[in-house]
DNA sequence: TGTTCTATAGAACATTTGTTATAGGAGGCA
DNA sequence: TGCCTCCTATAACAAATGTTCTATAGAACA
């Protein structure tokens, strides 16, 4: 379905990703220089290429009018930095982390992230966290962050245990209720001491690889907020 | 609090209509077409003072670098097009009524107008509107829209009363109902022929001069959709 | 082998465009 | 009147940039 070749994807993440630094539109000089390529022609080859294709729009003759397409627009790119699973502790973006390129990026619907900042991405292995309602192989959309609140869906690292696991969290009296978002579930109790929230979860992506063809679902109701 | 002459704000203006129809910033040159300035260090005088006083900002040397700042980005450009009352049908926008420059335009939160299209504002006149808790002077946010669904609140024409009224629209069998936003209040039954969809409520504004200073308030609790 | 398609390179050109130097005008103010 | 600030105007320069021409290389294919 996307059929967009490697060098393409990345023109494509490097325009939107410069947008959304710098506000403006790259020249093809800055694709050049971002991309890796060696000469103008080549990006102009490209970019004509996708637009072609309907990914992204310009304007002849006027300089950094590329535009992204409204498909384009409706999605954010996030960096999938690593996997989640339940004996590792999960990887915490630091700040080179996002500059670097990333061997893996997902788009997610904009009203997932809806202008959340510091967002990526986790693969899931393993069916550990089945009481979370999230399946092997799942993507969790993760937000950095310290401080969450109650009722929120955070991932935590458990010290004695160096066990990460995804709970909807309760700060009681004393101790810390974890609560799994399947409600047939009983709560877990923990000292305070024995957690370490390494952020909060918004959402899940299950890519269903059915018999027709693979659909991106989102799926995990009260998981998200907002 | 502004303290935008007038120029100014019609150049703010043009940026962002600019950037919303085109999807790139405009050159000097095209502020200099689109706001009827004869030089383009006019343009430039002005873009400067612009950007020093925080409206914009823009990279030297980078064509079309021009980008609103934040505060103007969370915010979105609504042309007042007249007035609403109770005798005086209202005014519904024509294809040229937005190329023409309005001489009234209000900025309004994203959030209220968040990707719909469209939209214009009335300025409310008279307190006939107050079983829609409407007062005298606020600013409605309309959305242009002929078919709209139940329980939406609408701008409606009576044809026999020659009248508009904003009221919850219900179609039951055989007429329709008219709900007042204010719930004490008794709905009106309307026969299906006499009353026109002039469009759709999405919010209202209600400028409070208080003792302190003016704040821009949104009222309306359930009128807003979304 | 020859052909075709895709991708890559280098270079040059013409346009678009940001910027600046210079000068004039309108209005407030002493 | 003189001075100042804000705004307008013209012209020209230099940089940024889109575009195009030509050439080359590898892969797929008949």
């Amino acid at each position: 379905m996307d059929a967009l070749s490697p060098k393409r994807k990345r023109i494509l993440d490097f325009i939107t990703s410069f947008v959304g630094k710098k506000g403006y539109a790259p020249s093809v000089r800055d694709v050049v220089k971002g991309c890796g390529i060696s000469s103008s022609s080549v990006a102009q080859y490209h970019l004509n290429v996708l637009e072609g294709e309907g990914y992204i729009h310009r304007d002849r003759e006027i300089p950094r009018s590329i535009s992204l397409s409204r498909r384009r627009q409706g999605v954010t790119t996030v960096p999938v930095l690593g996997i989640i699973a339940a004996g590792e502790p999960i990887p915490v973006p630091s700040s080179d982390t996002w500059v670097t390129v990333c061997e893996e990026s997902l788009e997610v619907p904009n009203e997932l992230v809806r202008g959340k900042e510091n967002i990526y991405a986790l693969r899931v292995k393993g069916n550990s966290m089945v009481d979370a309602l999230i399946d092997d192989g799942d993507l969790v959309l993760m937000q950095q962050a310290s401080n969450v609140d109650n009722g929120e869906m955070v991932a935590i690292w458990l010290k004695d245990e160096q066990e990460v696991t995804l709970k909807k969290i309760y700060r009681e009296s004393g101790r810390v209720r974890l609560q799994p978002a399947n409600r047939q579930m009983k709560p877990m109790y923990q000292r305070p001491e024995n957690i370490d929230v390494q952020g909060r979860v918004i959402g899940v992506i299950r890519k269903i690889e059915a018999g027709d063809q693979g659909e991106l679902s989102s799926a995990g109701g009260d998981i998200m907020n907002e």
